[in-house]
RNA sequence: GCGCCCGUGGCUCAACGGAUAGAGCAUCGGACUUCUAAUCCGAGGGUUGCAGGUUCGAUUCCUGCCGGGCGCACCA
């Protein structure tokens, strides 16, 4: 039986995806041809009622052929005809070849995902690669906004992505512990103490406005009452900045666990400092002549290699910049042994990027090591009032807020819908009524309704467990042999994400997916006693729709309940 | 001023250089004695910011404008 010879098969082979395979169709078809040199044409799903795929290869060697795209269409057509998966072919347009493929095909594809749960994973890619992703890294200040909540959640999912394409990722969060705004707030905490204890003492305007610190300091009192009043003034900065520091840290890692994002390492700029990783680097920049002492301050010679001004490197009171520890820090990833770092930073870095690319360059590090991906801001809108967001001055949505208001489904999911460069618009009175309008809703509720089907089936006797003896090819209607395209699909999305980095296709894919299904489920019944051989076809079907929403969904750390 | 990103129905967003630019929300009208109506079907709504260029073909690529965001620190 020939789907006893596929499972077999399956174990040892790569799946059956329809897409893939007409790609190396056409590439036999224009060998024969002498045309195997031509590249940059296309199999892609034409529009509805044009066929199953499409490709527009002729215009591309229309020229070489000496006719019409229109005529080479015709010719290559003929040739992809005598393949036994392709059913018919037809030219249309100003050249665009359309292909039905045989039933056969669709329930090869079928069986095939229905065998290889993870069809969509790489086992063993071609070349193994180290990779470490670099996110939510932030001065530990105060809570994390709600933008931090965008890259956490764009790193986190990518790093996943990569996973599956068979790259080794680690993910690591930076802490910036060591500057001049960690002192100063720990003087914020100082101030507020003191002024709870009833001193006159004010805040600046250099200071942290955030009232999360007043009840820090309330905190405080309760721990060690008025003991702080009147030690030494080093001892007490030292014992402030520790203190809010170690809470701020804290308060941040349970951020992150709630968002369901978890770490592989952590880093910590002051190790960094202290290690005197810094002044080696230092000292090396110093050694090749990249530094000059001006005002005062060390500056690192950024013209040298990028059209840049130069930066300072040490400030003229002695201590260093973001800048110079970043370097250290990147020559610390650089001897980890990555093959290659992707930092995601918000579009407020933008400008430090020019200036860490020359710091590599310095350095000796290969130009591919070092990637940035910018993400453009989070605006929240409120009622009618667009609320910018501001740490400094204390006003701001946190991104456990967010949370706690739209959960944390809704959350994940919103941040991965969306492209990194579009400046989104968080309504939040929109995601605060948690109804219909949030489209995670509408992917988890296809899952749901599988879940329930499959309940019916079990009541109705009804199962999948005999997979090798269901007629699959029984599966024609427009709207079976569309799921079945979409679902052989997804290993393809998943190798654009990993190779451009917009997590966003595959919440687009989900929605579409769903969508098919939804469409599908209205028009045909699944579980029909009179019917039974249709039956088991359709819960074959249905049985790959809901591994791959749940399993999609897992991948954007989003959940997939079994009912609504 | 210079650099990066973005301008797509009323709103939020899609669209691998392809065919008739798609969804959702909002508006209007239909579909539950049948596996969950958080669904589906239909209608209206667009010169894809403007002007050129490249080509068989441009929302997509190039150039110039216009509008918005961000950056051009001894902040991070």
């Amino acid at each position: 039986m020939r789907q006893k010879l596929w499972k077999r098969l399956s174990r040892f082979l790569e799946v059956y995806l329809m897409k893939k395979y007409l790609e190396t169709a056409i590439s036999n078809a224009l060998k024969t041809l002498d045309l195997l040199d031509i590249k940059g044409y296309k199999v892609e799903v034409p529009p509805e009622g044009f066929g199953d795929y499409s490709t527009n290869v002729a215009f591309f060697v229309s020229k070489r052929m000496r006719m019409s795209p229109l005529k080479a269409a015709e010719v290559i057509g003929e040739k992809l005809l005598s393949d036994p998966r392709v059913e018919r072919i037809s030219v249309d347009g100003p050249g665009f070849i359309n292909i039905i493929l045989s039933q056969e095909a669709f329930s090869e594809a079928l069986f095939q995902t229905l065998n290889n749960r993870y069809y969509w994973r790489i086992k063993r890619p071609a070349a193994q690669k180290n990779i470490q992703i670099e996110f939510a890294s932030v001065n530990p200040t105060g809570p994390f906004t709600v933008g931090h909540g965008r890259q956490a959640v764009i790193g986190d999912i990518l790093a996943e992505v990569m996973r599956a394409r068979g790259l080794h990722v680690e993910k690591e969060m930076y802490l910036n512990d060591a500057g001049r705004q960690i002192q100063l707030l720990g003087e914020s905490v100082w101030i507020r103490y003191q002024q709870l204890l009833g001193k006159k003492v004010e805040l600046e305007d250099t200071h942290y406005q955030g009232g999360y610190l007043v009840e820090m300091a309330e905190e405080l009192i309760k721990e060690v009452g008025e003991t702080y009043l009147d030690r030494s003034e080093k001892e007490t900065r030292r014992f402030f900045r520790d203190y809010v520091l170690d809470r701020m840290v804290q308060t941040m890692k349970a951020s992150m666990d709630k968002l369901g994002v978890s770490f592989d390492s952590f880093f910590s700029e002051r190790t960094l400092v202290e290690s005197g990783a810094v002044d080696r680097v230092l000292k090396t920049l110093r050694d090749k002549g990249l530094v000059t002492d001006r005002d005062g301050a060390v500056w690192f010679k950024v013209s040298a290699f990028e059209d840049e001004s130069d930066k300072v490197l040490v400030r003229s009171d002695g201590t260093f910049t973001y800048f110079m520890t970043d370097i250290a820090y990147h020559l610390n990833k650089f001897e980890r042994g990555f093959d290659y770092v992707i930092d995601i930073w918000g579009a407020d870095h933008l400008g430090h990027i020019p200036r860490m690319r020359a710091a590599m360059k310095a350095l000796g590090i290969p130009e591919s090591f070092f990637n940035v991906m910018v993400h453009q801001y989070v605006n929240l809108k409120k009622g009618n009032e667009i609320v910018k967001m501001s740490t400094r001055r204390g006003e701001f949505y946190t991104l456990d807020e967010l949370m706690e208001i739209v959960g944390v489904d809704a959350t994940r999911y919103f941040f991965a819908m969306f492209d990194p460069d579009t400046h989104m618009l968080f309504d939040i009175d929109l995601a605060r009524t948690k109804s219909a309008e949030n489209p995670v809703f509408y992917v988890q509720y296809a899952h749901a309704r599988i879940c329930s089907i499959f309940r019916n089936a079990v009541e109705k006797g009804i199962c999948h467990s005999t997979a090798e003896d269901v007629d699959y090819s029984l599966l024609q209607s427009d709207e079976e042999r569309k799921l079945i395209r979409e679902i052989t699909s997804f290993p393809e999305v998943l190798e654009r994400v990993a190779g451009d980095y917009k997590v966003s296709r595959i919440t687009n894919f989900l929605e579409e997916l769903a969508s098919c299904f939804h469409i599908f489920y209205n028009k045909h019944k699944v579980i029909d006693r009179n019917h039974m051989k249709m039956s088991e076809a359709r819960v074959g079907l249905c049985m790959v729709i809901k591994n791959l929403l749940a399993d999609g969904l897992a991948l954007l750390g989003v959940s997939a309940p079994e009912s609504m």
